[in-house]
DNA sequence: AACTTCCGCAACCGCTTTTTT
DNA sequence: CAAAAAAGCGGTTGCGGAAGT
């Protein structure tokens, strides 16, 4: 025993919102306030959805919306609560007075971001990006790894090659790149060195 | 000037939570 | 209490204008 439909689906406009829709939207909750989407598109003469009139009311059509840029505060701001909140857009824009979830996801997705990786930052998590890539999953670990020894390897061996270096690329070495990538830098060098310690002293007890 | 590619943003889609019957 | 729709939310899409060729 549910409510009755907000509107028959058939009938519905799509697509951009024109001037006199917009009007109408004003006009009829300028008169009897926010509230009851359901009832609004046919009370308001709107073939819309009671959905898209609502979208269309907060993203838009709202007075005390906040027009033009974001300033620099407010982009400080978003990644502080990004940081702490994650993608929870409306709880973000809660905090931000004139501004929509809608408003600050776009705006994240298309300058936020950048300017964070421009500061060599990963915008999901955070951190550095230099970080990332070896504390990642084992999966994104492997690519990592994979991608760098092949670099390398091709590197090495073209300069090799044009007798710039005089040795090519050896295993050990392969097995050095994948533990530092592995480890991060300070642990891998230490496992590395351990690694040579023990050779050592085998060799030197045979 | 004409065409293509890129970018930003409004609107939609689909899912979850809340409310109503 | 259950069912069904509204409300709310976040991800995605597609259009229109700007920029590049």
């Amino acid at each position: 025993m549910g409510r009755s439909p907000c509107c028959e689906k058939e009938h519905t406009n799509k697509g951009a919102w024109t001037k006199e829709e917009d009007q109408r939207l004003i006009h009829y909750i300028k008169l009897h306030g926010e509230g009851c989407w359901r009832s609004l598109p046919k009370a308001a003469g709107l073939l819309r959805c009671g959905k898209s009139c609502r979208l269309r009311w907060i993203n838009y059509l709202r007075p005390d919306l906040k027009r033009g840029n974001f300033t620099e505060d407010e982009d400080e701001l978003i990644i502080n609560l990004h940081s702490l909140l994650g993608n929870k857009w409306s709880l973000i824009a809660s905090r931000l007075p004139g501004r929509t979830d809608n408003e600050i996801k776009n705006y994240w997705n298309t300058h936020i971001k950048r300017k964070l990786y421009s500061r060599g930052i990963d915008p999901q998590t955070h951190r550095p990006l230099l970080l990332m890539s070896t504390t990642t999953t084992n999966n994104n670990k492997t690519i990592v790894a994979a991608v760098a020894i092949t670099i390398t390897v091709i590197i090495t061996n073209l300069l090799c090659l044009r007798r710039v270096i005089t040795f090519p690329i050896t295993t050990p070495t392969y097995y050095f790149i994948i533990i530092i990538i592995k480890l991060g830098l300070l642990k891998g060098v230490v496992v590395i060195i351990v690694v040579i310690i023990i050779i050592i002293i085998i060799m030197m007890l045979l």
